[in-house]
DNA sequence: GTGGATTACGTCAACGTTGACGCAATCGTA
DNA sequence: TACGATTGCGTCAACGTTGACGTAATCCAC
């Protein structure tokens, strides 16, 4: 009842040594029927549970990978988490969550913190800045699967998805049917990346070829927030900039820009079309519902997965993996 | 670079012993200034870090504290998970999440997974039925502490809140501010909590002692998520019940509420006034900002983490924590 | 029946750390 | 100066498991 039995109290039980009984317990092979009925029972008898860091001192394995992100509450976190659950869950293993401010000191802590617990390895979505602390860690021997940047090196591995692909789909649809008059509303900073805003490039390309006006003024930048959206949109409506068509950077921009459209009694899609980015759980729920490009975020979580193990056996570099995005049209456009 | 130096390493290097280097590493103090000196200096110059599993292993105790919920996707979910994370944080443990799919076997096989990480403590959102389960553990050695539903025993531990007294305070509110014709939306089943609908005895109990009409008309049940909460205000619009204020089981339920009343040309606050429940982070987010009963989740992660650690002094019964409910009025209600 | 392979175990050491204990050198005190 | 207390280390074993290796007993082929 304290502690665990261990498999000595096993062994004795079962008369044969402790060996044996881990033999039977990992099916390792090398031991006779009738031994092995004996040892299940007495495992059965006295409780036996492995002790996972006896194990793994010797094993220098866990079972466990951790998983890095910077925010829980924010959906698309959320899901990416649920994803790699649903994902470590067929193959077995438990992961350790850690989240950052995206403050680099805790973050090169939070990777220490992980090293110590000799994860199998490690998925991170890094704060802007940190890439080469992911970097460093790598090097000292800790795989890592980063998403949503592309690295590359031994021990590092990237899961991506094609941004700039999934921006062109929502603005296409807004333009094959029948916008004209389209709005961006963007993020203000790089504060989730250093990468260069390649919604906007799309954006602007996808208006360019289709023999679109474009100008500045159709970008608004704001805190990629619901609050954000409903500022950006209200500043397009005061404006008096001419809008039938709305992309957003994310979900919840497009969530504060319905309301903002609301407030100012037009109507969406007839009014106004709009597409948000991400298709988070909540955008069929709305109501006009949203449409979305969506992320697979259990592929993502799938595909990180699967490039662990594979970096298990070839710990150079693996070529980058890039999941599907689509867009998901419902009612807004 | 392949796998971490050991203390020896670094004894080698310091010209110590490896004990010593222990006690410098743990600031256990019975060294000299100068050997403190040398032994930092040979840490940093072989990059030391301290084997987890190893310590575990002699001191059974890993500062990790297990996680186990239903959901992540649910914002009430990812916000007690930020919660615990942040208790976690202040005092240096590191938590492992796992997700249980309200499946009996393998919630048991999950806490099993606990068990064998020698986690220092577990908190728990049981299934509905599985609380044998956590008991079972518990008497076997995982302290526990249950959130939601009030468990005794060894090794046992829950944080609740007073949803009776929340409801009351919502319900109390609507008929403060003058609605007299109120109807709940409530939860169809005991999918979450086996314990009797305190929400809705608090509907009626507020009711009656307001003196106004009650009738089992006035509670529409419906899965607790937007959709649920969207039927059962078309239905309640549908019969004809009259209606000027709403108290809805959660947030979810409040939002589809909204949106049906939108559907229907009624004006929120001013036609129908409104009342979610748990306060999800979401709330001040929308138009009109959701009126709601707050459940601190931090500080429910707060005291969970207070409890886990209280019982590793006093491994016997403890007393359950109640953690505040307040209505938070915003634009709604 | 002989010999080589196979089966079914057991023995021992090691993983990296800390707890228990020991001991010499130094310190404080009378 | 003598003696107990304190300081600053080192030695050894143990935590529970698995890898490497050893070894009887059994099996099969000829």
């Amino acid at each position: 009842m304290p502690s665990g039995s261990t498999l000595h109290d096993v062994a004795a039980l079962a008369g044969v040594s402790a060996r044996t009984v881990s033999r039977v317990v990992n099916d390792e092979g090398g031991f006779g029927d009738a031994t092995r009925v004996r040892v299940l029972e007495a495992i059965e008898k006295v409780g036996y549970r492995p002790n996972m860091m006896a194990r793994a001192l010797v094993t220098r394995r866990t079972g466990t990978v951790g998983l890095v992100v910077p925010r829980l509450v924010d959906p698309f976190f959320a899901e990416l988490v649920d994803g790699v659950q649903a994902a470590a869950k067929t193959t077995g293993r438990t992961i350790i969550i850690a989240k950052h401010d995206d403050d680099s000191a805790e973050f090169g802590s939070i990777l220490e913190t992980l090293s110590s617990f000799a994860v199998d390895g490690a998925i991170v979505y890094t704060p802007s800045g940190e890439a080469a602390t992911v970097v460093a860690h790598a090097m000292r021997g800790l795989r890592t699967v980063v998403i949503g940047v592309e690295v590359s090196g031994t021990n590092l591995g990237s899961v991506l998805w094609d941004i700039g692909r999934g921006a062109e789909l929502g603005v296409q649809h807004l333009v094959r049917t029948g916008r004209t008059r389209l709005v961006m509303l963007s993020n203000t900073g790089s504060a989730d990346s250093l990468l260069p805003p390649r919604r906007e490039t799309a954006f602007r390309h996808t208006l360019q070829s289709a023999g679109l006006e474009f100008s500045e003024a159709r970008v608004v930048r704001r805190d990629p927030s619901i609050e954000g959206g409903r500022a950006a949109m209200k500043a397009v409506l005061a404006a008096g900039t001419p809008v039938d068509g709305v992309f957003a950077y994310n979900d919840a921009m497009a969530i504060g820009a319905l309301q903002a459209l609301a407030l100012a009694g037009l109507r969406v899609p007839q009014d106004v079309a709009l597409v948000g980015f991400n298709d988070i759980e909540l955008c069929s729920a709305l109501v006009p519902a949203l449409t979305s490009v969506r992320l697979d975020r259990s592929a993502i979580g799938r595909e990180a997965m699967a490039l662990l193990g594979r970096m298990r056996s070839t710990p150079d570099e693996n070529a980058p993996v890039l999941v599907d995005v689509e867009l998901i049209v419902r009612q807004s456009a």
